[in-house]
DNA sequence: CTGAGCCGGTGACTGGAGTCACCGCCTCAG
DNA sequence: CTGAGGCGGTGACTCCAGTCACCGGCTCAG
């Protein structure tokens, strides 16, 4: 069970080997294909997922409406589980993986003295916090400006920059869902975009110009 | 200009000595009037404020627009600047005391050794972050869910607990700002509550029921 | 081949929030 | 006393997201 610390060395640069050998001693690897649910709303939290490799899609639901709150890349946390697993209260969110992703299970019990005694550790999880909270800010900000073309435009960008790929394919139905709004909506607004000249549609998918 | 251990002791009692001693010679305290500007977007933050008594409105704005993001209450700490410090990036929010408060002021770049060597002062941020992040999250739920009356009438339940009043004196205009709305839309939206029973308005104010 | 099911596209309508214009009321400075 | 300015109240209108109903095209299992 115990894993090697050759194994995830490469993603902790920052990390000392006493550090790495603890983490090795406890953790455990997690081989997840798309669309596997890591985390749930009202779950008590016992493992924190690190993401090395991958894409992790976290999310708020309320009645029957999603709405996404952001995207672990590599060799970042979810901070969600984090705190809920610090706190020892339930998750507020969802989390999914997007694509085939390579997970690093932390036992939450252990993570509080870890984060004490290890300050890379400890700071890893600060700029975590931080991330997470600057993206909620322009989540909000955008749902406060309102406008449906603004935030499905960038909501493209995003996922174009993450997947690395110019040219997407996704279902009117699922943008709709991570947007919170309904598909008939994304559909004339993607036809407005196309209009403008900012996006492309082809027969393969969206390009964005 | 150092300050007296004595007077910031009542406000943290899980600090032992030694870190109370350390912050009382580094840190000052400053004694605000009501709607004094604390923290504004695109600053550079020096000193880390904590609230130890009074209250403190944080928000964005977005072109002409802004939005409540939260209260900080007594002896909690404005997490916003405290990542703006640690990270050095400029402010992403605005703070303004809402009533007189008093603030203990501490230096940014004191801040991370002290993180690192005092446990316990790792954990009030940690869980100040935890809060506002819930805090944020059900922001973007009652934004997303939309609902001006439902957002209202929460709104005014979690200023009537802040303040601990049942009647609060509020500008229509000033509720307005604070949900990101205009003022004839909390006029109309205040009337229907007051039809619904669950709020009276009165000369003195708005009164919960 | 064919029917079921998913997908996108569209027109018509609804409802809620935001905007505009204008009101009367109160208060306070001059 | 009076005029200016802040406040709240209101009707009319606009705009946009969301909803409903319905279509035609494509794919794939049987």
């Amino acid at each position: 069970m115990s894993l090697d610390v050759a194994e995830i060395r490469p993603f902790f640069k920052q990390f000392n080997e006493e550090l790495l050998s603890v983490i090795a001693a406890s953790g455990s690897l997690h081989n997840a294909p798309a669309g596997i649910e890591i985390l749930r709303e009202g779950q008590y939290v016992k493992v924190v997922p690190i993401v090395l490799q991958g894409l992790v899609k976290v999310f708020t639901r309320t009645e029957e409406k999603e709405l996404l709150l952001y995207y672990i890349d590599s060799a970042q946390s979810c901070i969600m589980s984090f705190s809920a697993g610090l706190t020892q209260s339930p998750s507020r969110v969802f989390a999914i993986t997007e694509e085939p992703s390579l997970l690093l299970l932390l036992p939450a019990d252990k993570l509080t003295g870890w984060i004490r005694e290890y300050t890379a550790l400890n700071e890893l999880f600060y700029q975590q916090y931080n991330l997470r909270y600057i993206e909620m800010l322009d989540t909000i900000n955008s749902l406060l400006f309102g406008k449906m073309d603004y935030r499905l435009y960038n909501y493209l960008l995003e996922k174009g920059r993450l997947k690395g790929e110019k040219v997407l394919d996704l279902r009117h139905k699922q943008i709709a869902a991570e947007l919170g709004t309904a598909r008939e909506v994304i559909t004339r607004v993607l036809k407005k975009l196309e209009q403008e000249g900012k996006i492309k549609q082809t027969a393969t998918g969206i390009e964005i110009i």
